[in-house]
DNA sequence: CCGGATCCTTGGCGATACTG
DNA sequence: CAGTATCGCCAAGGATCCGG
């Protein structure tokens, strides 16, 4: 494909995203990367707790109280994997383990923080479009 | 429970967010809420593509090869329905059908190309960081 | 050209039981 | 206390056919 289009997104104060349309082809995308990774069910939970203060893996379970402990494992991982939180363990008797943010996770709350700020404000919005488009299917 | 930790959060800079751990408990939470919808494995790529300018259905199917019209048709509408995005009819015949942002879409994509931006800015730093975790497991 | 209907596969996630 | 291992469910998503 030869013609490919470059868009430089503007809002009205500044340019928000450069994109190769033609280039979206999203196989090994790190858009896609992320995105797949924190749109699981917990980890933008885990994300806000650990933003706040390391924490053991206790604590995180009793804080969310709806999770499994696999899940809470397994999350808690692929995060430690992804650079986002370190995973420090403490040989004491019984053995505790403590999670905290990476330098990585910090700055990748930055923009997260925004989104999920956006997503308050702006829930009572989404939803009464909702009810909007179910009614006008009858 | 009597007992909650607020946390205002603070970068350097700013706030970033003020969260209640006590009430993440995530049942109908906004953010879980609106995560799990971009979450989906087409949605952002079409918000980008919509974020550009309006597209016909078959525009977008040609843009993003490795989409299935059913999952184009599903994710369209889904969007539409959060009020992220307009759908017109146009009566030729063949028969047209144009999609586009609304304000309310434009306003997510602020804060939501931001994260972007992070994604693909800090994608070499992530990967680096699995090879780290996985090559120290053997 | 657009999209609904149907069938099928995959993997995310929960539940439970078991170790160091 | 902090995991691991195993099983099974179910919703997301792909393939294909049909219909206006």
């Amino acid at each position: 494909m030869s013609a490919r289009t470059v868009v430089n997104l503007r809002s009205t104060e500044a340019p928000l995203r450069v994109v190769d349309i033609s280039k979206l082809d999203f196989t090994n995308c790190p858009v896609r990367d992320l995105i797949s990774q924190i749109g699981g069910k917990w980890s933008v939970l885990l994300l806000e707790a650990l933003a706040q203060r390391p924490y053991r893996f206790g604590e995180l379970r009793r804080m969310v109280p709806d999770i499994s402990q696999r899940m809470l494992t397994q999350t808690l991982r692929d995060l430690e994997r992804d650079g986002y939180i370190d995973r420090e363990v403490f040989p004491t008797k019984p053995p505790s383990v403590e999670y905290s943010m990476t330098d990585l996770g910090r700055s990748l709350y930055g923009p997260l923080a925004q989104l999920l700020n956006w997503a308050e404000a702006n829930h009572d919005a989404v939803r009464a479009a909702r009810v909007r488009f179910d009614q006008s299917r009858d």
